[in-house]
DNA sequence: CTAGGATCCTGTCAGC
DNA sequence: TGCTGACAGGATCCTA
């Protein structure tokens, strides 16, 4: 679930959290929730925590990295004497630490503990060295974030997938980084776009309009996160939601476009649920 | 090469 | 109540 947006709201939670702090331990829960040899994590201090799309990078002294992709439902949740919760909004801190869903999680030589939750254990964490890092094959065919993007590449790479839903260009990372369901509808909206549209069929205009509604959308949710983490570092479990706050047609199927008026569908595209307005996107 | 569908996994909810 | 199928903020693998 969580998207891009999300996981640089965790990356800059966990900067403040849990930056220089040193493993003392790793718990493994669920043997395919991490990948790779544990020994190489446990006694290094955490040197970085860098992003790329939606992959989290944690950098060790010893050069070795840990690469954590939440997919659908994984959460990080660091708890101490501050408390810090963000990826899938699901429990936070209304349960117990290891909880159902703990995967793995880390303990610090201080004491404090980073837990690693995802129910459908599609995420994952991986140990790796610089060089599996440097030819990793989701890394690597990774397309550049919308804001490194320019409206001429952008339109290029359009033009490789003229007989697509433009839903499902930009639902591919290896297309434009970072964009998932929420915001691919989103970006739809903004730019008054159906999302099942061959890409055949818009013009430069749409693109245009589309690349800028992507980087908008994506950037007004890391600065609302940033707002969302507050509450959660209050420790009493509140649930911030940057989704009530400023979506437009996600999960708003049945109520009013703020835009004209018309009443939200959802339905289904590139094998997603869809969300749109029938006034205003055409 | 692209496009589309099945698949990984667990949990919840609507409908019978 | 119990069962069943659909669906879920993702990405990969397989087939055509």
């Amino acid at each position: 679930m969580p998207e891009l947006p999300e996981v640089e709201t965790i990356r800059r939670g966990l900067e403040k959290f849990v930056l220089g702090k040193r493993i003392a331990d790793v718990k493994i829960l669920c043997e395919k929730s991490f990948r790779g040899d544990a020994h190489f994590v446990i006694g290094q201090k955490i040197k970085r925590f860098d992003r790329k799309g939606k992959a989290l990078l944690i950098q060790l002294e010893n050069g070795f990295w840990m690469m954590v992709h939440l997919r659908m439902t994984g959460q990080l949740i660091f708890i101490g004497d501050d408390k810090f919760a963000a990826g899938h909004p699901d429990g936070g801190f209304t349960e117990e630490m290891p909880g159902r869903h703990t995967r793995v999680y880390f303990e610090f030589e201080d004491g404090t503990h980073l837990y690693f939750n995802d129910q459908r254990k599609f995420g994952f964490i991986a140990v790796m060295d610089e060089l599996s890092l440097a030819t990793d094959p989701f890394l690597t065919k990774l397309a550049p974030e919308p804001w490194y993007m320019k409206p001429d590449d952008f339109w290029a790479m359009l033009q490789r997938h003229k007989s697509a839903p433009i839903k499902a260009v930009i639902l591919d990372q290896k297309n434009i980084a970072g964009v998932g369901n929420i915001y691919a509808d989103e970006g739809c909206f903004y730019a008054k776009i159906l999302p099942w549209r061959k890409v055949a069929t818009l013009s430069r205009e749409d693109a245009d309009l589309l690349l800028e509604g992507l980087c908008k959308v994506m950037q007004a949710s890391i600065d609302s996160g940033g707002s969302t983490m507050k509450d959660y570092v209050k420790a009493d479990g509140t649930k911030g939601n940057y989704l009530e706050k400023f979506s437009q047609v996600f999960r708003r199927e049945g109520l009013e476009c703020r835009r004209c008026g018309a009443e939200i569908q959802k339905t289904r595209t590139a094998g997603r649920g869809t969300h749109y307005c029938p006034g205003c996107q055409e």
